[in-house]
DNA sequence: CTTACTGCAAAGGATTTGCAGACTA
DNA sequence: TAGTCTGCAAATCCTTTGCAGTAAG
C-alpha cells in the first residue's frame, strides 16, 4: 500500500552522498507531507545518536535538493516558515489546517488540464493551490478561532 | 471605470482613525494589487513630508486591518516577505511573475462554487491559488531562468 | 590528494515587541 | 483625561554565510 512512495524512491546519483544528505533524504522520502527545516532537524537529533547535526546543514542540504529539482519548497499562509517535500513526479496540492498546520495532500489536482482563462498576457509555468480549514481532529475540538 | 475600487472604499468606522492608518488605507485602497510592508513604507516616506513613519507602525497598522478582516495577508512562493491587500468583498487570485514578482489579478476564481472532492475529513473555509509564470514584459525578454 | 561538505558561530532580513511620549475620542 | 497609538531601538525568528576542519571520490 505504501509502495508508491517508499520502494521506488532512491537517493539521486548525481549528488554526492554524505551521511547527512542521506538522512535528510530518508526523512523526506518517508514523510507523508511537507516538513519544515525544524521538523527535519528535530527528528535528526533523535535518530542521530552519534555525530552532531547543524541546522545550517539541513538548510544547505535542502537547498541542494531543491536546486537539483528533487525537493519542492513552499510557504503556506499562516505559517512563517518554509516546508519541503520530496518531489514524487507530479505536483501536489494540500489542505492546510488552520490550527495544527498539518498539510493534507489532495487526491488530485483540481485543475488537471483545464484551460484557465487566467490573466491575459501571462505565460503560466505552474501553479499552487492550498485549501484552508480544519482537519478532522481540529474541527471537532470546537475552539475554532479567526 | 475605476469606480468599483475607488469610490466605494472608505476607512472602516470601527477602527480608530489616525493619520498613519489613513495613509496606509489610502495606499492600499488605491493599489491595483497586493503590496509589501516595505512597498507601503517607501511610498509613505515620499508622500509624508512632515512627520516620520516607522516601519513598525506599518506592520502594526496592517495587523489591525487584517485582524478586523479588512486586509488579506499572503506570502507567495519565491518571495520571502508578505503582501497585503485591501479586501474588496470577494477574494482574489493572482498570477505571480517569477521574474519581477508582480501579482496580476485573475478575472475570476477558477473554483467558483464547484464542489471540490478535496481531502476527506477536512472542513474547507477558504483557499488560495497562485499561478506562476512570466508576465508580458518579462516573457519577451527571453532570459527565463529556473 | 583535491574539492566539496559540515559544524559552529555570527550575520542578515523581515517582522515583532518594550517603552516612553503623542494623539484620538 | 484615559486609553490607544506611534517612533525608536532592541529583540526574535527563520534562514544564510564565513571560516576552518573533515570527509568523499
Amino acid at each position: 500500500m505504501k509502495r508508491d512512495n517508499d520502494a521506488e524512491l532512491q537517493f539521486p546519483d548525481n549528488i554526492r552522498r554524505t551521511k547527512q544528505r542521506e538522512e535528510v533524504f530518508r526523512l523526506l522520502a518517508a514523510a507523508s507531507g511537507p516538513m519544515s527545516a525544524v521538523d527535519i532537524y528535530n527528528q535528526l537529533l533523535q535518530s542521530m545518536t552519534d555525530g552532531n547535526f547543524a541546522m545550517s546543514t539541513v538548510y544547505r542540504v535542502l537547498a541542494v535538493f531543491e536546486e537539483k529539482g528533487y525537493v519542492i519548497k513552499s510557504a503556506p499562509s499562516g505559517s512563517d516558515m518554509s516546508y519541503y517535500e520530496w518531489c514524487r513526479g507530479q505536483h501536489r496540492h494540500y489542505a492546510v489546517c488552520l490550527k495544527c498546520h498539518r498539510m493534507i495532500p489532495l487526491k488530485r489536482c483540481p485543475f488537471e488540464n483545464a484551460a484557465l482563462d487566467a490573466a491575459e498576457d501571462f505565460t503560466i509555468t505552474g501553479h499552487k493551490l492550498e485549501l484552508y480549514g480544519y482537519c478532522k481532529g481540529c474541527s471537532t475540538k470546537s475552539n475554532v478561532y479567526k
